[in-house]
DNA sequence: TCTCTCTAAGCGAACGTTCGCCTTAAGCAT
DNA sequence: ATGCTTAAGGCGAACGTTCGCTTAGAGAGA
């Protein structure tokens, strides 16, 4: 921090109190445009800056927003970080707001005192959570001491009781489902996620509406289910191929892109091309899902909109006290097509 | 921020001026084993967090570190943010620290004030940097304004104005160079980044030294240069297939992973298997190289050691004043080898 | 002329700390 | 007894703001 020039020196200067200055820099009226345009200009030439400690202490409030994420595995990216904050600390600086990163804890006890201790110290006035799962510890606990939060994702389908912005998975897998469906496949595959993880279920939703929205059953065998890995991908697909060919899938449908990247191998490793022979489609339409080969037809959600909302409202909410409607929001991802749903030439006799 | 507990309500409680639970907080002595344990017990007892915005403001400091990065491009993915972040801010807490975020602007006008405003407004104590490039106006100005910062990153090579830590590129790509030729390649090309690149400048210097260990002469007609994107790897790598026999080379060595993909499409598109017919090497092993087909030998940044070292040694600059030693620091990257360097068998007659 | 209203600006206090100095009492050697 | 040292803790002030109340003076209306 540094000694930077304060209230006093710049009311010195301008020849009136250090409160009227605080009344100009805060727009709080009762001063003669004179001496406000005299005052600005000795605030332009000292270049005074008010001091934000001061100011926090006496208005009660930070200007800051606490976030934290669980860290990706060494081999895994996460897709939508750099986008994330990127929108949230930008929407963040327009109001004043800055946004404070501090370390994920698995331990939710831990987890808990960090935001408990973060609020209290008064660094920030709240926090932007995202990721949320079942049996979420966080969310009763900031609910239970009045901390205020918004979430990018929801715990259960109606639950109101915090505002949330989320993506709706399952639309955009259903998306998925069409496009295979239109293409002319009959017999579609799904790798989804462990039966505990909330986003997943959400995502695999969207495969049952597509199922159901073509007439085509729902077939046990062909839901495959594993971490969102592409080891795991890899595998369930290499099961797949290993079925009878009255029900072996001629697409898949991937939860995630490392599901979809491990599929596409254990297709090429089977003999088999991805895109003309098996489809397969991925979530999150991560980067480098358009340099695969082939490329990779994937799912993205528009995460910048996302971020710039959440911020936005949850500031409003901390400014005016109460939260923008509509409270909890549902956006639509959208289907990215690439080759690797591409050419696919139902084989005769089937359908 | 919430009405919580402050130094006077503990005091009252404990029978002691509030100005001795001050010294009992921060451990200044002279305090009684007796009374200073009582006044523990009321600490736990009403759950007293110091009000972080009054200790700032007498302090004069604010304990928060600010950070910046240029936001990647939507079709590329920034392959160190997540570990980076996760690795300062983790080390930041143990002291005490938390990481603020705010936004990049490409207007240096506009992100020098910025820088200015942080500092002078007491919401950081300092920065870190990263990415630093030729000309890079930040530097000058926060070293003008004393504004404590360090960088991940260096400027020249002999500059010592200021603590860095950089990974060495050149002696990775050097490893690289060195693992190549061990496999027989003899005409080795390298994807270079624009010359203003002071990152692809170190790097590509490695290959320079690659060449003349090997006792290979370097052929201008080998390297080419463009940004470091898949699309520029693909043409690069479609022009150098296509030179005469004699000069055409049978490995390419890529500044980073992007250029590495779409050099392996180019290889394939050409026909030729990448691995088996052409040795293709990236930089920063980017989470989804080892699932490329074939899986992408790259360069790996020790990036957790890295963030955490440089988030430890600054504050303790920013606690005692000093930096320790070494104040500028290079570290070895990791040459990660995969099959997209394997396999390959010299043609007789070459070499 | 008197009062009433309104505007511009001042003033004291408070936000929650930490810092440095002061006071008190006890301990101890002379 | 006297004086010196030390430990334990109190006290006033300050960090830089903002808030709400007061005041001086101008102008208007009766």
């Amino acid at each position: 921090m540094s000694k930077s020039v304060t209230l006093k020196e710049v009311a010195a200067k301008a020849g009136v109190s250090y409160q009227t200055v605080s009344k100009v820099v805060n727009n709080k009226a009762s001063v003669s445009p004179e001496t406000e345009k005299r005052i600005w200009g000795v605030i332009a030439e000292l270049n005074y800056t008010p001091n934000y400690n001061g100011r926090s202490l006496r208005r009660q409030r930070s200007n800051t927003i606490g976030y934290t994420w669980e860290p990706s595995p060494a081999d895994q990216a996460n897709p939508i970080l750099d986008a994330f904050l990127q929108s949230m600390f930008r929407a963040a600086e327009e109001e004043g707001y800055y946004l404070l990163c501090f370390p994920f804890h698995a331990d939710d006890v831990r987890m808990l005192k960090v935001y408990h201790q973060l609020y209290n110290t008064g660094r920030v006035d709240g926090f932007i959570l995202s990721r949320l799962n079942y049996g979420e510890a966080s969310v009763p606990f900031l609910l239970e001491n009045k901390i205020p939060f918004v979430a990018f994702g929801r715990l259960e389908d109606q639950d109101q009781s915090f505002p949330y912005i989320d993506v709706d998975g399952g639309q955009g897998v259903a998306q998925a489902m069409d496009h295979l469906v239109s293409l002319g496949h009959r017999s579609i595959a799904a790798l989804a996620w462990p039966e505990d993880s909330r986003v997943g279920n959400n995502r695999l939703e969207g495969y049952f509406r597509g199922l159901a929205k073509a007439g085509l059953m729902s077939d046990p065998n062909l839901i495959v289910r594993g971490e969102g890995t592409s080891a795991v991908g890899f595998e369930a697909t290499t099961y797949l191929l290993g079925l009878p060919a009255d029900i072996r899938p001629t697409a898949i449908v991937c939860m995630n892109d490392m599901m979809a990247i491990g599929a596409m191998q254990a297709v090429r490793t089977a003999g088999l091309q991805p895109g003309r022979d098996i489809g397969v489609t991925g979530f999150d339409d991560t980067p480098t899902a358009r340099y695969l080969t082939p490329p990779l037809t994937s799912i993205s959600q528009p995460i910048p909109a996302i971020g710039e909302n959440l911020m936005r409202r949850f500031i409003e909410y901390l400014e005016t006290g109460s939260y923008p409607e509509p409270r909890c929001e549902l956006v639509a991802p959208n289907l990215e097509i690439r080759e690797s749903t591409a050419g696919y030439v139902p084989a005769k006799g089937r359908s």
